[in-house]
DNA sequence: TAACTGTATTACCGATTAGCAATATAAGAA
DNA sequence: TTCTTATATTGCTAATCGGTAATACAGTTA
């Protein structure tokens, strides 16, 4: 695939890494992962990440004011729901390259050929 | 898109976002973009990213002990290039959603439609 | 009003880390 | 060998940030 090289200024280059560096935060992920299938209250974003309620509730913020996640207030409860897909390319991508990078290592090492699932 | 969702361990959650956070340094994505067009000398990436000999070095040593670039040796000097592609993907995908939300929040202005670069 | 529930905020601590200066190592040249 | 160049490593400092406990706030019920 072609690739024209375009340039980047040093705020380009931060807010690209702001981004990566919301995304390198296992407790964040694990949040989006919650929200897979839409939206949930806090509380059952708790349940679901099994962190304690100040720590959810301070990732939450970050996700929102990035603008990965969205708010909705529903009487006592707050709901949260994924409102950029990209997070989820993302990690696709992120997951096909540690996966490769592993079949790549295991095929370093000097056991005979295996039989490997072709999924 | 159908995403089905997938249970993620702790272990795979640490992996991805250990990903993530190699890309969330500025320093490191400069880098990256300046082996855009193929493989470049220590010093040569010293050059082009502005910055001082030890820094470099050491967010060079982050980058291949990653698997995101490989080493080159020959006689005094060190090359270096990306061995993994998806690092463009990676900020191609984030420059899409971070342009995505600008362009929402411009809509959020009361200004009057503006004439802008179809591009 | 008071009491209760769900969520957000504050203050703090400990760990991580980017940047930098100094030093060390490696490899070619003299 | 000695000198020089290119790169890596070490030690340090300052700043950032995740986790936690305590507290504050908002909204519902009685």
């Amino acid at each position: 695939m072609l690739r024209p090289k375009k340039e980047l200024s040093d705020a380009a280059l931060q807010m690209i890494a702001d981004r990566f560096k919301i995304m390198s935060e296992p407790m964040r992920l694990k949040i989006l992962h919650a929200l897979w299938d839409g939206e949930l209250s806090v509380g059952g974003i708790i349940e679901a990440s099994a962190g304690l309620q100040a720590n959810i509730s301070k990732h939450l913020g970050v996700l929102q004011q990035s603008g990965l996640v969205s708010r909705r207030k529903d009487g006592l409860n707050v709901y949260y729901r994924i409102c950029d897909e990209t997070v989820f390319e993302l990690c696709e991508v992120v997951c096909a390259s540690l996966h490769d990078r592993l079949v790549a290592q295991m095929d370093e090492l000097p056991f005979p050929a295996q039989k490997r699932k072709s999924a």
